[in-house]
DNA sequence: AGCTTGCGGGATAACGTTATCTCACCCTGA
DNA sequence: TCAGGGTGAGATAACGTTATCCCGCAAGCT
């Protein structure tokens, strides 16, 4: 690593802030006059307030914003406890843009899928009494929070409903999704479809292959050793890749239950890829460049972060309005990979 | 869009949280024991400590980190605004982590590539006082940060630098990977090398483009044509790959600029992907399971967030040294497009 | 002229915390 | 017995805003 110190002499150190009072001084007014301009009350005279003005820009004064929310007991911000910040999260995005246009700031924290790290997270949040908290839970139990949601803290989960506690959410339809995915399988000639998908003990993976199993009871169709549920590791992915297309009735066709396991799944079918019809749930970035592009069943990301904020804005303007829980229907999009033919 | 509205009547009301005037009250001591309690004052005696502990978690009472930060005129919060929040960041997940550890939370804004946002999400870190402010500088310009700066904010650029004001800056070495991927096309034979990058009015890409026909200078090759910076949209990916690929020496090899131009030039190449010989600056998630895997000039995010945060730190200790520019090495990762030999 | 009205603008008290100062108290030593 | 120190805990003043109250002043009315 090359460091370079420049030859600037660097900043002339930390002087204090202006404030209000300073810009009072400055502008020959009373401290509550600059408050008035600050917030543009009509009250206040025209050249007066132009005089003010430019005592602000002169001082480059910036009012506190602690200061305001303390004293107005509003903060402006949401917070958003997601699992993850370095990987491409769309919803974050769209609450990010939502919240906005509400005027309100996000406070964006990383959970990394830690039970510890979450609490910590929305704890910390509260502290900062952040007006509401878009969460997308990891641990089954939020008994935590049931003080905050007492005193009504606005709580929205996002793809996952919370446990122990009842707030409002916002899910995908997953039971759908599968349904979509099957049904596509199908329709291309499989018959026998294999499932390979998260943890039963995360509410995604437990939903969708439940959705699975239900698929595969309704069709008629062999259900043993299809289905597999478990932690995302190479090791498992391998050996469910393993299992799904041996025996005495191999799968044709997969149905991956996340983003996570389709790239695992791909990476360990390496050149075979194109050889197995597949269709994910979930897409993601470059899912259109693979070769056959790859089929899934995406999320509505836009709607979801854009429902958590209106849900938050609903509950904060009336807090006794009953717990609501909305899905938002996915989409099948077809780009080969789901489309291929059994091998036959 | 399914809404299902659960039999719960909601929430009691919002009632106002207690603060350490009510923990007072309910423990029967003086606010400032409180105050002292929460603190861990080793001046306040046990048994009176534990009862105003039990006070407050029978109030489920969290201090109001507003009025602590107002108070003790720090907020223990760096702002961090960058360019998108939607798409795999690793460089802010690294920013995140240093920061936890420095016991500092993050405030992310999204400055969506728009100067205006840009400066509307910097300026309200300012009014909220946050201790520091890491940037992805997305304007030419960042005067209207003068004052703030004198008034000793510390900021630190990540990816570029900022423009018109002196700050502290981390970078990648933008040179000696291009210098990386050029070798390494000129290593398996390629003589005839084309690059398609960024616009040369954003730093990264004026420094990789410069590169770039320094290297081509140096090896003596042919420069007319080959280089191909601009703005990253479909129809002029399309040209740049025309022209370089067109003509009486067409390009044999090629290397991209950065991420987004690596996955638009795949686009259109489609399935000829494969039989281009390719380097891509930046690694992004996936560019391991395309076939061939995708040579990539790595930059390392992980130690980019966490200088980012050192400088910070650093500034904050002594807001008077001198500005430092760290230059980060990148790393040439091969994974066979990079490694393609000519055609002939 | 004296009174009301309206309006621009100033003093002052919050908001919830922490820092400084003060004080009451207990224990020890002479 | 009393001075002296150390210790635990309370009163009070900030931090930078905004809200409430109030006042002075000019104009319009009788």
């Amino acid at each position: 690593m090359t460091e370079r110190v420049a030859a600037s002499s660097g900043r002339s150190g930390r002087r204090k802030r202006p404030t209000m009072l300073d810009v009072a001084r400055e502008a020959g007014v009373a401290l509550r006059t600059v408050s008035r301009v600050v917030n543009e009350d009509p009250t206040v005279g025209a050249q007066l307030a132009s005089r003010v003005q430019a005592a602000i820009s002169a001082l480059g004064y910036a009012p506190d914003e602690r200061a305001q929310q303390l004293r107005r007991g509003t903060s402006g911000t949401v917070g958003a406890a997601v699992r993850n910040l370095a990987d491409a999260h769309p919803v974050l995005s769209a609450v990010d843009n939502a919240a906005r246009e509400a005027g309100l700031a996000v406070l964006a924290m990383s959970t990394e899928d830690d039970e510890q790290r979450e609490r910590a997270a929305v704890m910390s949040m509260c502290r900062r009494r952040v007006d509401g908290i878009v969460i997308e839970p990891i641990g089954m139990s939020h008994d935590y929070l049931s003080t905050e949601l007492a005193a009504g803290l606005p709580l929205v989960a996002v793809d996952r409903p919370t446990g122990g506690v009842e707030a409002d959410a916002v899910l995908s339809d997953n039971a759908a999704g599968i349904g979509m995915a099957y049904r596509q399988l199908a329709l291309h000639g499989h018959q026998r479809i294999g499932y390979i998908g998260d943890d039963e003990r995360i509410f995604t993976g437990r939903e969708r292959a439940a959705a699975f199993r239900a698929c595969v009871a309704a069709s008629g169709g062999p259900l043993d050793g299809m289905t597999h549920p478990g932690a995302v590791s190479p090791g498992r992915i391998s050996a469910a890749l393993a299992a799904v297309f041996s025996g005495p009735t191999p799968a044709t066709a997969l149905i991956t239950g996340n983003a996570e396991t389709t790239i695992e799944v791909l990476r360990h079918l390496g050149a075979d890829a194109g050889r197995v019809a597949l269709v994910g749930f979930d897409d993601f970035p470059l899912a259109d460049i693979l070769r056959p592009g790859l089929t899934v069943v995406a999320q509505n990301s836009a709607v979801i972060g854009r429902t958590a904020i209106d849900l938050l804005v609903a509950r904060s303007a009336d807090p006794a309005r009953p717990v609501q829980t909305v899905t938002v229907p996915v989409e099948l999009i077809a780009r080969g990979s789901g489309e291929l033919p059994p091998p036959d």
